[in-house]
RNA sequence: GCGGGUGUAGCUCAGUUGGUUAGAGCGCCAGUUUGUGGCACUGGAGGUCGCCGGUUCGAAACCGGUCACUCGCCCCA
């Protein structure tokens, strides 16, 4: 902490940033709210156990992702990682399994202690949705067409495609990666260093390994949607019906994989090409044995998250960010007044106007200001105005000037901004 | 956690084989204009050259360490 420097992989969102983010979160609440997700929220930190109980295996994620702390009282809490593991806890301790199904979107922090890159920070914001109770493969296309309703309102579902893949159900999937196993094993030695280790942490991971010569022993690999059973691959079937009638497209990607347990039948991610190598814009899936792990009744659940700065950064570069400071300047042109310029402004604030009202230079400086700031209107008071009752009302873009008496003067400028 | 690249003014960047007061553009402040913006001109503020140590008569430059940023790997619930 030599310098006073915000804390590694945070970053302050200030006006130009923010505007974006609130461009997305608006847009995916309103998007969402079509489809009859309710907005709430989570606190941003668990006891651990919410987070790492369902992880079984995966120690990584533990120990070196999670932000984890121990607090005064000597609880292991952490700051969430995402939110589906909090929202099923919600669902849990609250009792909500009386009131399926729910439908629910959120929107805010999360915190992974990871090496920042590009679209990876060490605190980053989500959306996202989660439909508990339904098993049906209907829900899991409601949710997949929320999606990609969000990204069409954004204007980024053209650089988008959606990848789509079935884990299966339980015992589909713990067949093939028995097979999957059993096929690498004879082939152990020729693995890359880091796919030798997923294959006794997480085989299903090797699949979508980066490593040419994994990729190479993977051409002949035992497939997934050769192991599904009849249940599995009809889930499926009905999802990419469902999808096709929406008219939403979609490409089949079986190197699309989950590792974790809870995960089963559909998962999906909409990615892109223009972010750099993180380039899931929204993921998600089917999560019917998360409640389960966390101690609750079983549940199902189907959901996707979506990362506000991805979208962001490429819903920014081509929607404008709708300006929101004041296009009226109150503006005094000496100490004598000043205080009657500051109750105008409250005035016209009074009768709905946003007003800016700078305190310092000269008339020059507030006027050239106000024109960088692109400010419309100037309304210029003083002594002579305060004598007469009126106000010179300056129109910054044509350089037009008139006397506006001070009864007029908020009739007068309200027509004034309707104008083009 | 591992590897590559980069750290000079608020921002974008120059800075010669190591040489004395470290520069430019933009931005900021002020003046030309004591009640009127954009343009122009003039002036000004602003830098422990990321930090610490080393080599040297002399370091922004060379070496080591460290911190930060950045790109990638691992991981990605």
């Amino acid at each position: 902490m030599s310098k006073l420097q915000p804390v590694r992989g945070t970053a302050d969102l200030l006006p130009d940033v923010m505007a974006q983010h609130r461009l997305v979160i608006d847009t995916a609440r309103r998007t969402t709210a079509r489809y009859g997700f309710q907005e709430m929220a989570t606190p941003i930190f668990e006891f651990s156990e919410v987070f790492s109980r369902p992880l079984g295996e995966s120690s990584d994620i533990v120990t070196k992702e999670n932000y984890s702390f121990a607090d005064r009282g000597g609880e292991m809490l952490t700051l969430r990682p995402e939110n589906t593991a909090g929202v099923v806890r919600a669902m849990i301790s609250g009792g909500l399994t009386q009131s399926l199904p729910l439908k629910y979107f959120y929107a805010g922090p999360m915190f992974r202690y990871e090496r920042p890159q590009k679209g990876r920070m060490r605190q980053f914001h989500q959306i996202g949705i989660e439909y508990l109770g339904p098993t049906d493969a209907l829900a899991d296309a409601e949710v997949i067409s929320a999606g990609a309703r969000l990204l069409a309102e954004l204007g980024v579902l053209d650089q988008c495609v959606l990848h789509l893949n079935s884990l299966g159900d339980a015992a589909s999937r713990a067949a093939y990666r028995a097979a999957l196993v059993a096929f690498l094993q004879a082939d152990e030695s020729r693995l890359s260093d880091d796919s030798k280790r997923r294959l006794a942490m997480n085989p299903l991971r090797i699949l979508d390994s980066k490593d040419p010569g994994d990729r190479d022993i993977l051409q002949s690999a035992p497939q997934l949607q050769d192991y599904l059973n009849a249940e599995s691959k009809a889930h499926f079937s009905a999802l990419t019906t469902a999808l096709d009638t929406a008219g939403v497209a979609w490409m089949f990607d079986p190197l699309l994989v989950r590792g974790l347990d809870y995960y089963c039948h559909t998962a999906f991610e909409f990615v892109t090409d223009a972010l750099g190598t993180q380039g899931t814009v929204l993921g998600g899936g089917r999560y019917d044995g998360l409640a389960e792990m966390l101690g609750g009744p079983a549940v199902a659940g189907v959901g996707w998250a979506a990362g506000i700065e991805r979208l962001a950064m490429l819903a920014g570069a081509k929607t404008p960010t709708a300006p929101t400071a004041p296009k009226v300047a109150v503006l005094s042109t000496d100490a004598d007044a000043d205080i009657a310029a500051f109750r105008l402004a409250e005035m016209l604030r009074d009768a709905g106007i946003d007003i800016d009202f700078p305190t310092t230079g000269s008339i020059g400086k507030k006027l050239k200001k106000a024109a960088r700031a692109e400010i419309k209107l100037a309304i210029i008071l003083g002594g002579d105005e305060l004598v007469k009752n009126n106000v010179q009302l300056r129109n910054l873009a044509d350089g037009t000037q008139s006397e506006v008496m001070m009864d007029d003067l908020a009739d007068v400028v309200a027509a004034a901004l309707l104008a083009p």
